[in-house]
DNA sequence: TCCATTTGACCACA
DNA sequence: TGTGGTCAAATGGA
């Protein structure tokens, strides 16, 4: 395949006109390879904080999207210019809900690996805003509860199906490590991975009994279950071949 | 003055 | 031909 470098340093030293048919040349190869099955990673999330995910950002367009009640945001990483890196991501609003939940799409990985720990650090940071918000959420809906046995049940409930989701990122982020060998990350994640179960373990449990959370304090996903925080978009061409 | 964002226009693809 | 993705000039803030 064509490196994408091939093409950023031919970018620097072109006229304006040039570096567009560049990108296109390059996307042309990207579609094309994309049909002989070669790997590029594509994965979407569903969050509460999609502009601090600990990387750094430029918005570069805006569109309405049919169907759509609230626009598409594109960003590429800050880093596009000066390192080539080709990571991008999409954010659009799924509902309008206080805090609102923003769908992210990310393509590409990061090659600006300066900051590739940091976004891990950030995913716990990520993680805690969304069991806050989430926690936040159920007290608005019924304060009476968080002060009664019944309550704090419903509370551990939240609790793990959040913490069960970053268990399962993070378990997605070691098969991810090993594959871009990527070792100071392994350790970030085992770390987080320890960080969530203990504090999975921390929760004082007052029901033993699982309790069905009533209505009101559903998270309101709109589209998604719980389970799918955060979702592979299979493409039909992840599988890398020699 | 520099840099990030906005926004209309352009292009490729289905 | 409609839709989604990207570009780049214009704009605004630090």
């Amino acid at each position: 395949m064509a490196k994408r470098d091939d093409y950023m340093a031919s970018f620097s030293s072109c006229s304006n006109g040039a570096h567009k048919r560049l990108s296109r040349d390059f996307s042309s190869h990207v579609q094309e390879h994309a049909k002989k099955r070669v790997c590029i990673s594509t994965r979407a999330e569903y969050t509460y904080a999609p502009y601090h995910d600990g990387y750094q950002w430029r918005k570069y367009g805006q569109k309405m999207i049919r169907g759509n009640t609230y626009p598409r945001c594109y960003y590429r990483c800050t880093f596009h210019q000066d390192h080539g890196c080709p990571a991008t991501k999409h954010v659009e609003q799924s509902n309008s809900n206080d805090p609102p939940l923003f769908r992210v799409i990310y393509t590409n990985e990061h090659t600006c690996s300066d900051t590739y720990v940091s976004d891990y650090m950030a995913s716990s940071i990520h993680i805690q805003q969304i069991a806050d918000a989430s926690l936040r959420k159920a007290e608005m809906a019924t304060p009476s509860l968080i002060h009664c046995d019944a309550g704090h049940g419903l509370i551990k409930e939240e609790k793990d199906a959040i913490i069960s989701s970053l268990l399962t990122v993070i378990n997605g982020c070691d098969a991810a490590a090993s594959d871009v060998g990527h070792a100071a990350m392994q350790e970030n994640t085992s770390a987080l991975a320890q960080m969530a179960r203990s504090s999975y373990e921390s929760i004082p449990s007052v029901s033993p009994i699982p309790l069905a959370a009533p209505d009101e304090l559903k998270m309101d996903l709109g589209e998604p279950p719980e389970s799918h925080w955060f979702e592979a978009l299979d493409l039909g061409w992840f599988t890398q071949t020699g």
